[in-house]
DNA sequence: ACATGAGATGAGAAGCTTTTGCATGCAGTT
DNA sequence: AACTGCATGCAAAAGCTTCTCATCTCATGT
């Protein structure tokens, strides 16, 4: 599909698809290349995600951290539900909510393709009221 | 509630009170003061806006654009679907989704009290696909 | 009214995430 | 093996937001 098969976009790929947490930042990615011993610059982990995204290989969220997060598609749709105090993510699929709000979009013009939807709440279990380090 | 009585808060105020258009960023906001021959600087727009926000007078959101909107809180409780390609942000409140995503937070282990949850589709109508400026 | 002090302001610098420019390097092709 | 163009790393820049700090303003007590 236009692009070469070089050892970041491997690396990357290899992370998203192996790691046990869903949802990484560029600046994890990054990191967990280093610690990997990989020679990489954070612009390719950007160029490369960014890249993955125009691909549909990954998604992109911008919870409401002022950073954005990255999955890897793996082909079956599923909304969020964030934590705003530690920012755990859990994934999830209604079916009522599903139909539900294609039919508000509908209503509002609104076309719902490849779209997403994202809950804010709280953790209720106490981890997560500590610090951010909880995640 | 801690907070003086200047000028800009109230003006930033009136603004947000009087706008056709609900949900403004800090960018727009400074633009309209400086346009109403407000004396202002943009630093002062945002710590006024985040004090609201703490006080609970506001609401910020951070859609899929990498900045932020805020709007004012009106008290009632809605939520929001935005176009990912021109921005436009439309208010709908569904009792059936309500329901629905407390239930799912509580599955998940989250509480759900001041949330938000907001829907990314696409606009049907024309001017969408023009441009940013449709808005 | 006036002095006083805590808090607020404006301007610019700094911070953070993300993008871009450019010289170098590598993948895939001839 | 040579070649072409895309990919990379680094550093610089951009965009949004916050911070710093000297100055000014609001609110209170006199």
């Amino acid at each position: 599909m236009g692009l070469k098969v070089t050892a970041p976009r491997v690396k990357i790929l290899q992370i998203l698809e192996g790691c046990e947490q869903h949802h990484l930042s560029a600046e994890d990615l990054y990191r967990m290349l280093l610690e990997a011993g990989e020679e990489i610059g954070l612009a390719t982990v950007y160029r490369v995600l960014t890249q993955f995204e125009a691909a549909g290989l990954v998604e992109r969220h911008n919870f409401e951290d002022g950073y954005s997060v990255f999955e890897l598609n793996r082909g079956e749709h599923h909304d969020h539900i964030v934590c705003v105090l530690c920012g755990r993510v859990v994934e999830f699929m209604d079916e009522v909510i599903e139909r539900r709000q294609r039919r508000i979009a509908a209503e509002l013009g609104y076309e719902i393709g490849d779209h997403s939807l994202t809950i804010y709440g709280r953790c209720i279990d106490p981890p997560c009221r500590s610090d951010k380090t909880g995640l």
